[in-house]
RNA sequence: GUCUCCCUCGUCUAGUGGUUAGGACAUCGGGUUUUCAUCCCGACAACGCGGGUUCGAUCCCCGCGGGAGAUGCCA
């Protein structure tokens, strides 16, 4: 049998860290068994839907390589793949079940439930959930309610005796005594629209999937939608459920955690193959030591059984040093086109770059891509070459182990010797030599003779190397700075 | 409350009835370097607890403890 699983969120906010990792595992699972990786989008919660979660889940996907082999756009031979568009067929299968006797039209309003709600908490009452008030109404009570106008929902009856078990590839079987089922949860609610339980069960049956792979969280659920599957008269799906994703505190990963949009971190400026990396050794390893993994290699060698049990926890640092490492491996003209947003976001460019701009942008990056964490990193990196924000702290200027007056002396004598080696084309080396030389000359570190010049150059003590600076800066603009320097510390 | 699941360094993990319990991130220290960063070297650091089974348990069994999730006309 041909492998075939699903991604199958709700577009009801942005994709998240969680999400897309179980999209990650669905696909590189397909993948690697030559199966087909579908994407369905559960729309049936109509209040929370939102137009820009379901773009924000398309443009996710798409940043990150993963293409679905049957879904919305793509299109398949079980389609639609929008559950709205569905729409009728879930009231015809919740209507088959009603014949059945497996479920029924239950008539209570919100408020009703609520009360019984209250009351189960003040009496601490073992059993919650819904009462089954309504599951044994006659046809003509159906009738009359139904004649009132009354939209009614659909509810599973759910046995009260025996248990159910399903069986999960990484857990084992999991049991549950059948009145521990929360009771008798709707299946259709009054609009119409379809919950999860019963869509999810009739979608991934139509759509002839034969692995569920989802979050724990469901583990919960698995036996009554094992019941619904039963009641149908279908053969249940294999099931997988993947270990959550945590955040620092050990609670579901969320937004109080940090970002956990992927948009965001887009934005921020990860690269789409450090996150699926990362995202993908979070509940799944090879062996243990290999650690990078790009989505092609993925493709080919991702098991089930590197699946852990056990939930983990997200880290946005090592989220960061494979970020790092991919911006390094990066290519240079492929970086440079990454970084140029950042950069006009800052107002540092025009958009379009004009030629020259072009022309510093790909001198930029290759100081600057041993530098960052995230391609936002350029714009601080870089901030000095485009607004000039003179530092007037003389401290500042004065390295360990100096003083003011060392200082000043390294910094008129220190210009000299830099610029009239750069005006006369002098190797860097050179130049560096005789720096240094002043330096034991002063009887200070070298670093005494390089902290105020560099201070000077690019208005920081923390900068590109020095004569990397300068050649972005300009030798006209470097020595303008010089000289300014060289004044504030003449003035007294 | 009830039900279900989980438990190796701070974090992600490898691993075995007998190992100096391995790797990575983080942290700390050192080296390279004009600063920062990169890079290199090193250090710290774990089998939740208690019973069994066994010549021997991190590993097998039981209990406890801790954590998480579910308990919606949300998914």
């Amino acid at each position: 049998m041909d492998v075939r699983v699903r991604y199958a969120p709700s577009p009801t906010g942005l994709q998240h860290i969680g999400g897309i990792r179980t999209a990650l595992f669905n696909y590189f699972f397909a993948k690697a068994n030559g199966g087909k990786f579908i994407l369905r989008v559960e729309d049936t919660d109509r209040e929370r839907y939102s137009d820009e979660s379901l773009e924000d889940l398309y443009s996710t996907l798409d940043w990150l390589g993963i293409k679905w082999d049957e879904g919305p756009v793509v299109g398949g031979p079980y389609g639609p793949y929008i559950q709205s568009e569905r729409f009728d067929l879930y009231k015809e299968y919740a209507e088959k079940l009603v014949e059945m006797g497996k479920a029924y039209y239950c008539f209570c309003t919100p408020e009703r439930l609520e009360e019984v709600r209250k009351q189960q908490v003040e009496s601490k009452s073992e059993y919650q959930g819904y009462d089954r008030h309504c599951a044994h109404l006659s046809d003509s009570e159906i009738k009359e309610n139904l004649r009132q106008g009354i939209k009614p929902v659909i509810r599973f009856r759910v046995p009260t005796e025996g248990k159910t078990t399903f069986h999960d590839i990484l857990m084992g079987d999991i049991s549950r005594r059948n009145r521990d089922i929360s009771p008798d949860p709707i299946l259709l609610k009054s609009d119409g629209f379809p919950t999860y339980h019963l869509a999810n069960v009739v979608d991934d049956h139509l759509m002839h999937i034969t692995h569920i792979m989802r979050a724990q969280e469901w583990i919960p659920s698995g036996p009554l939608h094992v019941l619904l599957y039963e009641a149908f008269g279908w053969d249940v799906p294999q099931y997988c459920h993947l270990p959550m994703v945590m955040g620092k505190d050990g609670q579901k990963l969320s937004k109080r955690h940090g970002s956990t949009a992927v948009r965001d971190f887009r934005a921020k400026g990860y690269l789409p193959e450090a996150i699926l990396n990362y995202v993908t050794l979070v509940g799944w390893s090879l062996d243990g030591s290999t650690e990078f993994f790009s989505k092609e290699a993925l493709e080919k060698c991702f098991t089930m059984e590197g699946i852990h049990k056990s939930p983990a926890v997200f880290d946005y640092k090592k989220l960061d040093w494979f970020n790092g490492q991919y911006i390094r491996q990066a290519d240079n003209d492929r970086l440079a086109s990454l970084i140029a947003p950042y950069l006009q976001e800052a107002g540092y460019m025009h958009k379009p770059l004009t030629e020259e701009e072009s022309a510093l942008l790909s001198r930029i990056v290759p100081p600057v891509k041993e530098r960052m964490k995230v391609l936002s990193d350029a714009v601080p990196l870089t901030s000095f070459l485009f607004e000039d924000r003179p530092v007037e702290d003389k401290a500042v200027y004065v390295a360990k182990g100096s003083d003011e007056a060392s200082t000043a002396a390294a910094l008129s004598r220190g210009s000299a010797i830099l610029l009239s080696g750069l005006k006369s084309g002098e190797e860097e080396s050179s130049i560096e030599e005789k720096l240094s030389a002043l330096a034991s000359e002063l009887g200070i570190k070298v670093n005494g003779v390089f902290q105020p010049i560099r201070v000077a150059i690019t208005n920081s003590t923390v900068s590109l190397p020095l004569f990397d600076s300068i050649r972005l800066l300009g030798i006209d603009e470097t020595e303008r700075r010089l000289i300014r320097a060289d004044k504030l510390f003449e003035e007294n």
